[in-house]
DNA sequence: GTCTATATACGGATAGAC
DNA sequence: GTCTATCCGTATATAGAC
């Protein structure tokens, strides 16, 4: 799958993805992807045939992301504990992009959720994805029967404070966030 | 100021609160408003130059009615504690609202960052006006030094909740972290 | 103050030459 | 596979009759 075409394809959607964080689905034109690419409006049409057909593509993506980084963990992180702390620290490692444009996740949820669009619940399946994989940790932690209660907390506590971080463009509520959840972790 | 020109002003205003909230402001047409309203799409223009015009006015409006409430709560509930906790409750009395469009000030913020809108700053004031009065309520209950951040990690839980049950479409999640909210407000 | 008609721009989507 | 040209719908915004 080296092709030309290939190689063109997944740079589009690379960039798609880039720009639907940082300016909303709804907001970033085929023209701003167009143009960020450097290819003609009416050659984006070869690829992808609508709009919708681009943000499904890129959901799908982020989804493979997801799993792939967290196949990456169970396999280089032993203990579930430290895998929760590596969790948590997604929030510090992404912190620059964070303030500025909020969760990647999060974000296209709630414009997703505005929009009534058909997507919805396909981008809600990437918070399944993790929530998914911190009930398994939370489960060694011999949690069994809370898990899913502490998955649900600590997705939340890390989307208020994306959302948090972003509205006031300040990191530095961010970071002693962290701290608290390292800390919340380590005492489970 | 009870004329007929402040009346249709401000049914456009209430109008217009909402529809942001629900669809929000960049996929809110002018169109969607005058029909909700029941005039024509010409004679907005009488009332609001822009449509800037009319989310900086539904910013205002917003900020108005927040302080208001928290003056009736400053005047109906003595106890600091109680006030905290009377805070904690907005998420269940709008559970059904977060169900489906989330927070309208965390909601508005994501989305006016994204559009890097001028009026982002106004709209984050609303989170000030919150979390000012937060921080006066834990400084009533010594918590002097650590006030402001308590203040905004409280703020954070709430936007989380609001997030993920908007997410997920399931109050139940929302329930017990209220409860849980509310326990962290007694053991201050 | 309220309406209709319209100017203007932009976005998604298509047709067809090369 | 890539481009230019273009259709069509919708959005903000304006002009002007009533």
């Amino acid at each position: 799958m080296g092709t030309k075409a290939d190689q063109c394809r997944k740079q589009i959607l690379e960039t798609a993805d880039n720009l639907f964080y940082q300016q909303g689905f709804d907001h970033t034109s085929f023209s701003d992807i167009a143009d960020a690419v450097g290819i003609a409006r009416g050659n984006f049409y070869y690829y992808f045939k609508t709009k919708d057909d681009i943000l499904s593509a890129v959901i799908s993506k982020r989804g493979d992301d997801i799993l792939q980084m967290l196949q990456e963990w169970d396999e280089s992180i032993p203990d579930p504990r430290d895998r929760l702390k590596r969790y948590v620290h997604i929030l510090i490692k992404s912190k620059d992009e964070i303030e500025q444009y909020g969760c990647p996740m999060g974000s296209l949820c709630t414009e997703l959720a505005k929009l009534r669009h058909s997507e919805q619940d396909n981008a809600n399946d990437l918070f399944e994805i993790f929530r998914n994989w911190l009930v398994e940790q939370f489960k060694l932690l011999n949690h069994k029967k809370d898990a899913k209660q502490l998955a649900l907390h600590l997705l939340a506590r890390g989307q208020g404070v994306a959302l948090i971080t972003n509205a006031y463009q300040d990191k530095t509520f961010l970071r002693n966030e962290a701290k608290d959840l390292e800390d919340w972790v380590d005492k489970l």
